[in-house]
DNA sequence: AACGCATGTTACCGATCGGTAACATTGAGG
DNA sequence: CCTCAATGTTACCGATCGGTAACATGCGTT
């Protein structure tokens, strides 16, 4: 065994370098550290960085890939905890959300990345544009399933308060606005679907 | 009359110096620009500007509290254009948040530096957490002359609303869920409306 | 043992960064 | 007119940036 077949993509310098850019990146921002530093910090050289990554945008690209993997993640356990039990993970998100509001303040690191990448174009920001507003769709999937009649409209207001709780905790800090997120969220489901038109049949 | 006294702060390259690192700040970010772009589009030279601003920190500094100031005018426009009037002045406020919400989709300039600004103890952070904190006291107290009786809830659940969506206009799009916010905002101030101090029975 | 590939090491490149020194120019007020 | 402060101009500094070339080393495979 000990290393796998060249055929596979090397696993050891390539995930490392990934790993330490995603730690640098959110806490300094991306533009505010250098793949020098990244190598550095990955237990490698710039050299071996820029053989896995032809560029630095090549790497934030692969940044922005691999909290898209999380995400994916996120849904299938999401999923597979509740199986058959559209309330139970929708509560599930609910808590995952606040999980994401309350960890350190530095946002969310998409739409962190969005700030920096100011170049509309860059490969990036479209993968961004397209995360966010899957995740926006498989929410009101959700919301759907769990018998909202205006599903959208919930996944909407959610994603807005959630988006606008992480930045709000950035700031204006751990006793801003974003403390009442999980109430705000809980009645604006609560009023949803306490909303007519056809429920489930 | 020409120019004025030297005792009063010469007020002409200033002026254009922050006019330019307003711009430029927000269409590249902050670490996007450098000072000497900023001198140039200021129609000035670098020298100049370090004559005004000690340093690239000190301008944005000065960057912030300039937008502050625009935010203070915004305020007292909402005030005297709608003179004891809470409702009209809450109304005035929604529709200045879906104008900052729709504008160009690169959010808000304060978030935006507060994430590019990783330094904890920078002085221009600082600032932006007592000003996000301002705001949200101000809307409360606005929301609680409008006859709310939570008025603090409803200001919390409408500051997230207002900086989810600037940051999901710049993330998802003009069509993702920024383009719910005011339906959303307008439904929740109905709900806080309808409610008065005990919760729904 | 010999090969080959991934990795490590060092040095370097041009560009740009924030910031400064020295000097020339301007223009208003005494 | 002369002074003086603000501004403009040029050149420069050290540091860091993203990115590359050339070469050395390790190590698994055959």
């Amino acid at each position: 065994m000990g290393r796998e077949t060249p055929s596979v993509a090397g696993i050891r310098p390539r995930e490392r370098i990934i790993a330490a850019a995603r730690e640098l990146f959110h806490r300094h921002g991306i533009r505010g550290v250098g793949v020098d530093t990244i190598a550095d910090a990955a237990g490698t050289n710039k050299m071996t960085l820029y053989r896995h990554f032809g560029s630095k945008d090549d790497l934030i690209l692969a940044y922005v890939k691999t909290i898209a993997a999380e995400g994916e993640v996120m849904w299938q356990e999401i999923a597979r905890d509740h199986p058959a039990d559209p309330q139970a993970q929708l509560e599930d998100w609910l808590a995952r959300a606040e999980g994401c509001v309350s960890e350190d303040g530095r946002g969310c690191d998409l739409a962190n990345a969005a700030v920096e990448l100011t170049e509309a174009d860059h490969p990036a920001r479209r993968l961004i544009e397209q995360l966010k507003t899957d995740h926006r769709n498989r929410l009101a999937a959700l919301c759907h399933a769990a018998g909202v009649a205006q599903s959208e409209e919930l996944a909407d207001a959610l994603t807005l308060l959630l988006e606008g709780a992480r930045v709000c905790r950035m700031t204006a800090g751990r006793k801003g606005p974003s403390a009442e997120f999980m109430h705000t969220a809980r009645s604006i489901i609560q009023s949803f679907k306490a909303k007519p038109k056809a429920k489930r049949k």
